[in-house]
DNA sequence: CGTGCGAATGAGAACCGTTATCGTTCTCGC
DNA sequence: GCGAGAACGATAACGGTTCTCATTCGCACG
């Protein structure tokens, strides 16, 4: 359960974010998904729905989420980037190279190591991305 | 140093790639690159150093020597993909935020964190990316 | 309630990195 | 040398993303 249904338009403007019919359809597409999505995969279930959002909303509704954090930019696809809406806090993913299920991961102990890695080479880590793939429970 | 200048030729060759003249001259490209370049910057500087290598032959040739192992991949700029001629041996990436600067991490002792990370939520870990961002030393 | 102004939106064109096509050239074993 | 298959260059095609612009919407103010 990424995020609650309830409390979106509240998610939004805790980010200095407007709360638009359309962002809201967004979001809430967003929210019903568990793994990640492209821009246009998003698009086309809100045309099912009814929604009449244009492809341009999405893309800007999305780059809007990411730069505010809200949702999460995987390029593990290579030309095309997949959108999660994720938990504020720092976190990585966990992906199944199968059916490319993503799940969070809440703990990260790797501060210590990252920033020993980072000083050996002469740099001040700012941050940090970690991918892990492997296989899902399902899948295995 | 990411590769000596000599023994390109065995590179491909050990990767079961012929050697040809415009890979060659890709290769040594790449070599002569202490950070990490674009297909289109790499064929630019081909240009420039009067090699006759189409715009297509980069894309093949970087595409095969990805495949193989021979150059890493990296998607730091979202739509538009850096390659870089890296060690054989598992190995991630320091970049620097301000001049892009790349750098290999030889020592990853992440395999323990990265198992115990998959297991608890089910998964079997194959593979794992790391990269940390952060400021290099000329750049502090 | 109107009114006005700036933000948001939809449709489609434009953009740009990448890949496919196709005719030519090169490579290498014979 | 010769021939088959791989590699190559030029350019068209493709596909995801962003831009443009005219229209609509949301909201504060009168």
């Amino acid at each position: 359960m990424p995020a609650p249904r309830q409390g979106l338009s509240e998610l939004l403007e805790r980010n200095a974010v407007r709360a638009t019919p359309r962002r809201l359809e967004v979001l809430e597409e967003l929210a019903r998904e568990r793994d990640d999505v492209t821009a246009q995969q998003l698009w086309s279930r809100l045309r099912e729905r009814d929604s009449a959002a244009g492809l341009a909303t999405v893309y800007r509704t999305l780059a809007l989420l990411s730069e505010k954090g809200v949702v999460d930019v995987l390029s593990h696809h290579g030309g095309e980037q997949c959108y999660r809406l994720c938990g504020d806090a720092h976190h990585h993913h966990l992906l199944c190279e199968r059916c490319h299920r993503v799940v969070e991961i809440q703990e990260c102990g790797l501060d210590d190591w990252v920033a020993a890695a980072a000083k050996q080479h002469g740099f001040v880590a700012t941050d940090h991305r970690v991918e892990i793939v492997g296989l899902c429970a399902d899948c295995r």
